[in-house]
DNA sequence: AATCAAGTTGAGAATGAGTCACGTTTCATG
DNA sequence: CATGAAACGTGACTCATTCTCAACTTGATT
C-alpha cells in the first residue's frame, strides 16, 4: 500500500530530525496498524502483535502509539469507553463518530456545516481551535424490535 | 437556592418510587455539589467533602455521582482527561464545551445549527440519537504572546 | 568492522481512576 | 422500638496506562 510507505517515510524523517532511532519494533507496529481495522485500542493491538511477533512488549506498543499520534500518523480518541481508541490519521480527511451503544458499531461522518460553525464559535470566543471531537451516541434502528 | 430544593425533591421522589433510601450522605453530597464549581471530578469533590464531613467515603461519593447522573440531576462527561467530569444538569439546557488546552478554561456553548445537523445525521444513518458530546480543544488568544 | 554515547527495549512494578465485597450501620415501616 | 432491606465505610481489587531500570540496539564516528 502506498500510504504505508509514505507513513514509514514520515516516521523515519521525524525520527531523524529529532535524533531518535528507527527501530524494527517501531516499523513492525506501524505495519501491523496498517493491517488492522480502524478504531482499535492499545490492548487489542498488543495481543494481535504478540501473536505474530513474540518479542514486542506492551510498553513499546503504548509508547509507539503515543509517538505515532504525536507525529500525526495516528489519531487518539475517546469513543466512550474507559480506554483510548486509535485510528490512522495520515493523509485522511477529518471525520467525527456516530456510535451505537447497543452493538458498538462506529459510523464515520463529516459535516461541513458543523465544522464551519465550530470555527465560528472559536472565533467568537477568542480561541484558536486546535482539534475537536464530536461523538453522537445512539442506537441502530435494527435494535428497536426488542 | 431554589434549584437546590427542587433537586432534593427530585432525588427524594426518585428514591421513594424505587424503594431506595434518602440518606444524609446523599443529601450532603448533593448539597456540596450545588456549592461547587461545575465540571468537577469525583476525586476533587471527594476531597472537598472530606474536609467538611469526615465520615463520607470515596465509594459513597462515586456511587452517589452515578445515582445523580442516572436521575438526570448531573451529567457525566469526558472533557479530555483520563477521568470523568460532572456538572449539574437539572433544568438546564444542553450545551457543549470549548476547552483551552493551555489554562483549562471551559466555555459552554450551544449552537442550534450544529444540534439540528446532528439530528439529521442520525436520521440519515438510521440511528436514534441518545446523547452526544462535542468538545473543541483550543487555546485562548491571551496565551499567544509567548 | 570496532567503538561508544545515547536512545530504546522488555519485564514487571507502580499508579490512578473507578469498582467490589463484605461486615456493620441506618432507614422506613409497622 | 423491632425488623429487614438498603447503604455505608473500609480496604482490597481491577484495569488501562505509565514508570523504572538493567540490558540491548542504533547509527554516527573512527
Ligand atoms: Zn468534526
Ligand atoms: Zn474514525
Ligand atoms: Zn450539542
Ligand atoms: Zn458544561
Amino acid at each position: 500500500m502506498l500510504d504505508f510507505k509514505a507513513a514509514v517515510n514520515k516516521l523515519r524523517s521525524y525520527l531523524k530530525e529529532n535524533n531518535l532511532r528507527f527501530t524494527t519494533e517501531r516499523l513492525t507496529i506501524l505495519e501491523e496498524i496498517f493491517n488492522y481495522p480502524s478504531h482499535f485500542d492499545a490492548e487489542q493491538l498488543f495481543i494481535h502483535i504478540r501473536n505474530k511477533h513474540d518479542n514486542i512488549s506492551r510498553a513499546t506498543v503504548y509508547r509507539t502509539l503515543d509517538l505515532l499520534s504525536q507525529i500525526g500518523i495516528l489519531k487518539k480518541e475517546n469513543l466512550g469507553h474507559n480506554y483510548a481508541s486509535y485510528e490512522l490519521d495520515f493523509n485522511l480527511p477529518h471525520h467525527d463518530h456516530l456510535i451505537c451503544l447497543e452493538c458498538g458499531k462506529v459510523v464515520e461522518f463529516a459535516d461541513p456545516v458543523i465544522e464551519k460553525r465550530q470555527r465560528e464559535i472559536c472565533e467568537k470566543n477568542g480561541m484558536e481551535m486546535i482539534r475537536h471531537q464530536l461523538q453522537i451516541f445512539g442506537r441502530c434502528r435494527e435494535h428497536d424490535k426488542k
